[in-house]
DNA sequence: TCCGCTGACACGTTTGAATCGC
DNA sequence: AGCGATTCAAACGTGTCAGCGG
C-alpha cells in the first residue's frame, strides 16, 4: 500500500572526507515510504489545501514515513523542507485554481528536523516516523522556527536523510532527498475549496466537532450567539435600541440558519469525492515546472538524488486528463512519466551546518533506543531537535557556522552543542529575510574550508 | 467592492498531574 | 513504598465566521 522509493543512486555530498561508518555502497537499499498515501492521494485528488496561520498550524494529513534499508548501527539525520512547485501565486476562482502572477519573493527558507535526530537506523526502522509536529506559518517574521510560507502559493514537502552521526559531521555524509506528487498543497490562510474542509473535517479527529453527524444544533446555536454578539456591538456603537437589534437579530439569525440547512445538501456534494477525482494541479507536478528558478540551477547536483516518487498510473493519468485544461502554467509543458520511479538529479547545494569545534567528549545524557551497536558518543538526541534556519547569521568565531537550530521541545538545549551564535539563538528578522545568498545555490560542491562553507545555508537550492 | 487575513470562539483530542486501589 | 489504572483539568489543535484592511 505504501508509496515508496529506493536509492536509485548514492554518492557523496562532495569531495571532502568519506563518510564515516559503513560502506556507502551497502546503502543502496534505502527506502522511505509515505505513510497513509491513500488519504494524501484523497486529498490530492481535490487538490490539498494547507491552513498556515501566524502563530504555526500542522499540517493535515501530517508528513509520515517509513524507513528501511538503513544501516542499524549508523547515525541518521531526517530532515523535512518545503520546496515551492512552481513560480506562481494562484487564487481560488469560481471553484477551481487559477494562476494569479509571479510568485512573491521566497519566505525565509528553514528545514525541520525530526526531534530524534540524529538516531541510529534501528530506531528509523523500528516504527514509522511522524512530522506531527511540524508548523506552517506565514508570519516570515517568526521566532519559532516553523516553517514560513506564503499563502496562495503552492509547495510540496521534501524529506532529507543523511547519514551522520550528529550534526556536525552532515557535511561529510551522504544524503538522499525524497519526495512524494501527492504531498504537494497550496498553502492558505482560509480554506478555499469546501471539499477539501469537508475532508479535513472528516479525517482529522481534532476536528470531530465540525463532523455533520450531532452537533450541528450546538454550533448553530453558537452561530446564533455570535451573530447576536457581533450586531449587539455594531448597533451599540451606533446608539441604535437594543430593541431593534433583538428584532433584527432574531429575524437575520434564522435566515442565516435556514440558509446553512439549505446549503447541507451542496456540502454532501463532498461524497462523491471519490468518483470526482481529479486535481487542480494535473499533470504540472511531473514537469516541476520551476521557471522562476535560478539560472544554471541544472549544474548544482553532481553528488546527492532526489527519490520522486510518481502516483501510480491509475492515479495520475485521470488528473493529467481532467485537468489537461487546466490554467496552471506547468500543465502544457512536457509530458507525464507516471508509473516508474524516477530519480531526479535535482540542482541543489548539500549544504549542511558544521561546527567544528564540537566536543565529542561530553557526557550524553540519553541514548536513542537500544543498541547492540557498541559504544557511541553522540549527542541526546533532543540536541537536535527543531528546525533548522536556513538563514545566515554573523558570528564571532570564523569557520562557525551559524543556522538555528530551532526546538518545539526545549530551544535551550538544541543549541547547547553548537558554537553558533548563542544568544541570537532567535536573530532580528532581519537575518531571517535579507541574508538568504541565493548565489550560493549556484556554488554547491567546491568548498575549500570550513569558513568557506559557512557561506551556504543548508539546502539553499530549496529556495530560489 | 472584492478578497485575503486575523482573532475570538466552541468543540474535541491530547497530555500529564493527581488520585486511587492493589 | 511501589506500581499500574483511572480521573480530571489544562493545554492544544481544529474549522467557523464576522470584521478588518489593502
Amino acid at each position: 500500500l505504501n508509496r515508496s522509493c529506493s536509492l536509485l543512486d548514492l554518492k557523496p555530498n562532495f569531495s571532502g572526507p568519506p563518510p564515516a561508518g559503513p560502506d556507502p555502497y551497502l546503502q543502496g537499499n534505502i527506502r522511505l515510504t509515505l505513510e497513509d498515501p491513500d488519504l494524501w492521494k484523497t486529498f490530492h485528488g481535490i487538490g490539498t489545501e494547507m491552513i498556515i496561520t501566524k502563530p504555526g498550524r500542522r499540517m493535515f494529513p501530517h508528513c509520515k514515513v517509513n524507513l528501511s534499508g538503513l544501516i542499524p548501527c549508523a547515525k541518521y539525520i531526517l530532515l523535512v523542507d518545503m520546496v515551492p512547485e512552481d513560480g506562481f501565486r494562484y487564487k481560488w476562482n469560481k471553484e477551481k485554481w487559477e494562476v494569479a502572477g509571479k510568485a512573491e519573493p521566497q519566505p525565509p527558507c528553514r528545514t525541520y528536523l525530526h526531534p530524534d535526530s540524529p538516531a541510529p537506523g534501528s530506531h528509523w526502522m523500528k516504527q514509522s516516523v511522524s512530522f506531527l509536529k511540524l508548523k506552517l506559518t506565514n508570519n516570515t517574521l517568526d521566532q519559532h522556527g516553523h516553517i514560513i510560507l506564503h499563502s496562495m502559493h503552492r509547495y510540496h514537502p521534501r524529506f532529507h536523510l543523511v547519514q551522520a552521526d550528529d550534526l556536525f559531521s552532515v557535511r561529510w555524509s551522504v544524503f538522499q532527498t525524497f519526495s512524494f506528487p501527492e504531498t504537494s498543497f497550496t498553502a492558505v490562510t482560509a480554506y478555499q475549496n469546501t471539499k477539501i474542509t469537508k475532508l479535513k473535517i472528516d479525517h482529522n479527529p481534532f476536528a470531530k466537532g465540525f463532523r455533520e453527524e450531532g452537533t450541528n444544533k450546538k454550533r448553530a446555536h453558537f452561530r446564533v450567539e455570535r451573530k447576536l454578539t457581533a450586531k449587539c456591538k455594531s448597533h451599540l456603537k451606533n446608539n441604535i435600541s437594543l430593541f431593534f437589534v433583538l428584532s433584527d437579530f432574531c429575524r437575520s439569525s434564522y435566515e442565516g440558519y435556514d440558509a446553512e440547512e439549505g446549503d447541507l445538501p451542496k456540502r454532501k456534494e463532498g461524497d462523491t469525492v471519490k468518483e470526482e477525482r481529479y486535481s487542480p494541479w494535473a499533470a504540472e507536478r511531473e514537469h516541476s515546472v520551476r521557471t522562476e528558478s535560478p539560472a544554471g540551477a541544472d549544474h548544482r547536483d553532481m553528488y546527492n538524488t532526489e527519490q520522486l516518487v510518481p502516483a501510480p498510473a491509475s492515479y495520475q493519468p485521470y488528473r493529467f486528463h481532467e485537468y489537461g485544461k487546466s490554467p496552471s502554467p506547468s500543465s502544457s509543458v512536457g509530458s507525464s512519466s507516471s508509473g516508474s520511479i524516477r530519480s531526479s538529479f535535482e540542482s541543489r547545494v548539500p549544504d549542511v551546518a558544521t561546527v567544528p569545534d564540537h566536543d565529542s567528549s561530553k557526557p550524553r545524557t540519553q541514548e536513542v533506543g537500544p543498541s547492540s551497536c557498541g559504544p557511541q558518543h553522540l549527542p541526546a538526541p533532543q540536541d537536535y531537535t527543531g528546525v533548522l534556519n536556513m538563514s545566515m547569521t554573523p558570528t564571532n568565531k570564523p569557520g562557525v557556522i551559524s543556522h538555528h537550530i530551532y526546538s518545539p521541545y526545549g530551544a535551550e538545549q538544541s543549541l547547547g552543542q553548537w558554537n553558533g551564535p548563542g544568544p541570537a539563538q532567535y536573530p532580528p528578522p532581519h537575518h531571517l529575510t535579507a541574508e538568504y545568498p541565493t548565489q550560493a545555490v549556484h556554488h554547491g560542491y567546491h568548498h575549500g574550508n570550513v569558513a568557506e562553507w559557512s557561506q551556504y545555508p543548508l539546502f539553499s537550492y530549496s529556495c530560489w
